[in-house]
DNA sequence: GGGAGCGGTTCACACTGAGGAAACAGTCAC
DNA sequence: GTGACTGTTTCCTCAGTGTGAACCGCTCCC
């Protein structure tokens, strides 16, 4: 899904039909026309005559923001995981091992990696971890987020529906 | 509250400050300089020079998006807080604290910060604070409004379904 | 086939410190 | 004087963390 650039004021009609689609798109604004305000976050506009390099942060921005509004991935910060409007807190130690499997949605994290994850000293018994993964896995299952075991591999995290 | 205006690249501090308060801003950015992407739908920018009509028209869509963006959010002013029709009134120490975590809705805020906030002075038992906290948290339940606790780090406002 | 062993899951417990809450007392506005 | 606001003391609960142990299922080997 790209960017739809349309001039205005002659492309109206395509702009009322991005709009309704909701698709983003930017408009070229004629000289000597007001540009319409909208409070849609997909939409955006540029006055003519402009650099190619104004062109390009518009369009940068409008794709930062369709990425941003249509994001399905979990967010770690401050001690909190958020996930599809959704917030748990999860404390420190839980906190740098969750960081990883994010960071790493979808692809399996090895015991290893987790537990110098969790435990930076490197002190970490081996229930330790074991132990952790399930309380986040119960955490996790609050906001719609899972963890897979995969066997002699690690872990996965998966986005449930 | 407002859109704020600012310079860029110079005023680079402000613009920080503004984007972890949250409030809308409008960069505007000195000629044959890089606009910055970002993907905050209350932050945006405009080229100097501009027109007074582009700078009016730019201001108008960031506060459409304030506005639209808020219509669910709680507000605070002069000893009431409202939220969804609903009031609720709010003595002075309890104010300023429930100020700011209206002002980050859904962001971690520190107890630092907090006792800063409710204490301007500097004077405050870490009790004290508590105390304030569980009696917040009294008031917003009647509104619709919960107040969470991450441990450690500190608390966040949340509004319930 | 059956038992040993491994990897993983879960529970129960203990320790510690952060946070929550009741109750009381002082202050201030009406 | 009454009641709301505020802060303090004191006590209690609970979350975060680590440890030990029971348990389950699979694999491998005798």
């Amino acid at each position: 899904m790209e960017v739809e650039l349309l001039h205005w004021p002659v492309d109206e009609d395509r702009l009322v039909e991005l709009r309704s689609a909701g698709r983003a798109r930017l408009l070229v604004i004629d000289p000597d026309t007001e540009a319409p305000v909208s409070g849609d976050l997909l939409e955006d506009w540029i006055r003519r005559p402009a650099s190619i390099h104004d062109l390009r942060a518009r369009i940068a921005g409008l794709e930062r923001r369709m990425e941003l509004s249509s994001s399905d991935m979990p967010i770690a910060d401050d001690c909190v995981v958020r996930f599809r409007g959704g917030l748990v807190p999860v404390p420190p130690v839980e906190m740098r091992i969750v960081t990883l499997l994010i960071e790493r949605v979808g692809a399996v994290v090895s015991r290893e990696k987790l537990s110098d994850a969790g435990w930076p000293g490197g002190d970490a018994d081996r229930n330790a971890l074991d132990v952790h993964m399930m309380r986040l896995r119960r955490r996790m299952s609050e906001i719609g987020l899972s963890i897979r075991t995969v066997r002699g591999r690690g872990y996965l995290l998966e986005t449930t529906v």
